[in-house]
RNA sequence: UGGGGAGUCGCCAAGUGGUAAGGCAACGGGUUUUGAUCCCGUCAUUCGUAGGUUCGAUCCCUACCUCCUCAGCCA
């Protein structure tokens, strides 16, 4: 049963367990959260979760909240914090009401620790890191309780207003829920949800020496903003008895049910933040918005658009199994969308000299921006003696199945004339440097008579085109899983090719593009203005997005 | 070897006691002044393995195998 009010969605676990709890009663809307830490940029893998929680709210008619999970000042940022508002806009969802911090709970989190040790549920604990690992146990071995376990509430109490006030040093004492020292579960062995930290936070300043831990504050920050499925990656799993745990013992009303799903996994590219911070930290890539990055910032860079990679999500769905994703899934989204947007120019970007030795008496016409939607209007195609086609389309010794220019063969010229190689000029060690051609007259706008033209190649004229910087991008790994062995670093499997700067041609119509303007370089593949270094008018910069499907390569690969 | 999960086409992914959706990729064909797009067609007698229950199992039961995950005062 899919839901009533998104009959095109796919099924999946999650939407079948709102719709139960939907027809149940249980719930008469839905309130979904969006959490991240303001520790890093967001990536593709957080865009699957902000299409899902946002998504799900859109479908539903609900809500879904943007929260900052800012509790370990150490790492945050304001910067991080208001790049991820800007790339959750990007993606084109927009939070309901204003954006929720945890840190914005603070004060009700103290209280409701209080309130833990006033049951008997908490104690402040004098165990160092060291000695806490200790007694915590192994994985098939209970842990054993602290000495510190069983102080009595009022000094609990006396002991916490302390650490609040300031009284210790940052990681003498820690406040610990009282569970289960022998809990199968590790994360139920009385774990910290207080410790203390003198940093300086980003929101609260110095106000506090003492935070709270995340399996703490997630759980109640939930409850207060009223979400009704919390919904996160599968690691968290094991923690759910521990949320259940705070919100069964606290006086709040509202028990939202946590639901966990299997993170992405992206072929040829990695999506772990502390990974990623690496990359830019060592400059093996230009920032967190390099193209090359899974980064949302890198991947709008690089060209993708949120109308793509909103697709993608789609695609690739929500379960709980382990998945790998081809790269093939992100590319063919973002190919369908740019294929219906982008307008078609020209751009050269292995020039190869050609002289047209008859151009006397040729003209010239307008051609689409578009082959199937004409509204997005027309240029003007120029041509002169003087042009220059792309090096791959030329080849002396042809394989079989060739269809572009060879000597004395001949190719339809895009948008122009039917054009006969007549002579290749070579250099003095061999190397094809000029084409000398003539056109057919008789070929503009129509098929030659009495023949069968079949190839067709773009060109550019020399004097009509511009000059452009034009970077290509590939695959930042040379591994579909650069991360999978642990003994090995996966940075060794970065690919040295993965960015390739040429400086290229492209025609006059994308001379006042604007920054992250979209077009397809036909035959070539989808280019997109950069946003940093484009100047429209100026200093023309294109990054490839992603190539065209293309057969023939694969085709002549397999000769 | 403790706990918690997962195993359905090359990659994702529905399904659920009644006889395996869909997408991507791939392959074949048609249209085409982009070897693109578009269109048509093909693509799991089988759901990790082995047993069992049943008229009937991918779905229920049992055992096994493989993979992921947990021992931060990170999130």
């Amino acid at each position: 049963m899919s839901s009533p009010h998104s009959p095109a969605a796919v099924s999946n676990f999650i939407r079948t367990i709102i719709d139960g709890d939907l027809a149940s009663g249980l719930h008469k809307s839905i309130v979904t959260r969006f959490p991240p830490e303001p520790n890093g940029y967001l990536h593709v893998g957080h865009a699957k979760s902000i299409c899902l929680n946002f998504g799900l709210a859109q479908d539903y008619q609900g809500k879904c909240n943007l929260r900052f999970d800012d509790t370990n000042p150490e790492k945050e940022s304001e910067e991080y914090a208001l790049s991820i508002q800007e790339d959750v806009r990007w993606l084109g969802f927009q939070w309901d009401g204003e954006v929720h911090w945890a840190s914005d709970y603070f004060d009700d989190l103290y209280a409701f620790a209080v309130e833990l040790i006033n049951k008997g549920l908490a104690y402040v604990d004098d165990l160092t890191p060291e000695e806490m690992r200790e007694y915590r146990g192994t994985l098939t071995q209970a842990g054993r309780n602290s000495p510190y376990r069983d102080r009595i509430v009022s000094e609990n109490l006396d002991l916490f207003a302390r650490m609040k006030a300031g009284e210790y040093a940052d990681g003498a004492k820690v406040l610990r829920a009282k569970i289960d020292m022998a809990s199968p579960n590790i994360n139920m062995r009385d774990p910290a949800i207080y410790r203390i930290r003198r940093a300086h936070h980003i929101r609260t300043g110095d106000k506090w020496c003492i935070y709270p831990m995340y399996d703490y504050t997630h759980c109640i920050s939930d409850a207060l903003e009223g979400i009704t499925h919390s919904i996160c990656t599968l690691e968290f799993e094991d923690h759910r008895p521990l949320y259940d745990w705070v919100l069964d013992n606290l006086s709040i009303a509202c028990h939202p049910r946590q639901y966990e799903f299997s993170r992405l996994e992206l072929h040829y590219t990695i999506t772990s933040k502390r990974k990623l911070l690496q990359l830019v930290n060592a400059n093996l890539v230009n920032g967190w918005d390099d193209p090359r990055m899974p980064t949302i910032s890198g991947m709008r860079r690089r060209g993708y658009t949120p109308e793509g990679i909103r697709e993608f999500s789609k695609r690739i769905g929500v379960s709980r199994s382990g998945n790998s994703v081809d790269m093939a899934i992100m590319e063919g989204a973002i190919r369908e969308d740019l294929e219906a947007r982008a307008p078609r120019v020209v751009a050269v970007i292995n020039p190869l000299k050609v002289t047209i030795t008859n151009f006397e008496g040729a003209s010239t016409r307008e051609a689409d921006f578009h082959p199937n939607h004409p509204e997005f209007g027309k240029r003007f195609v120029a041509i002169s003696s003087a042009l220059v086609i792309e090096a791959d389309d030329f080849a002396e010794a042809p394989p079989s199945g060739w269809k572009r220019l060879t000597l004395g063969g001949e190719v339809r010229l895009r948008h122009s004339y039917v054009m006969r190689c007549d002579e290749a000029v070579k250099d003095e060690n061999g190397k094809v440097i000029e084409l000398r051609c003539s056109i057919d007259h008789a070929t503009l706008g129509k098929n030659p008579e009495g023949r069968k033209v079949k190839g067709v190649i773009h060109f550019l004229s020399c004097e009509h085109a511009l000059p452009a910087e034009i970077r290509l991008y590939d695959r930042l790994f040379t591994v579909a899983e650069p991360d999978a062995d642990k003994e090995v670093d996966f940075c060794t499997y970065l690919n040295p090719d993965s960015l390739t700067v040429v400086q290229g041609w492209v025609e006059a119509a994308v001379q006042d593009a604007a920054p992250e303007t979209h077009y397809q370089f036909e035959r070539l593949g989808y280019f997109c203005t950069d946003r940093r270094d484009h100047q429209p008018g100026g200093k023309l910069v294109f990054n490839r997005t992603v190539t065209l499907k293309d057969s023939w390569t694969k085709e002549a690969g397999s000769l």
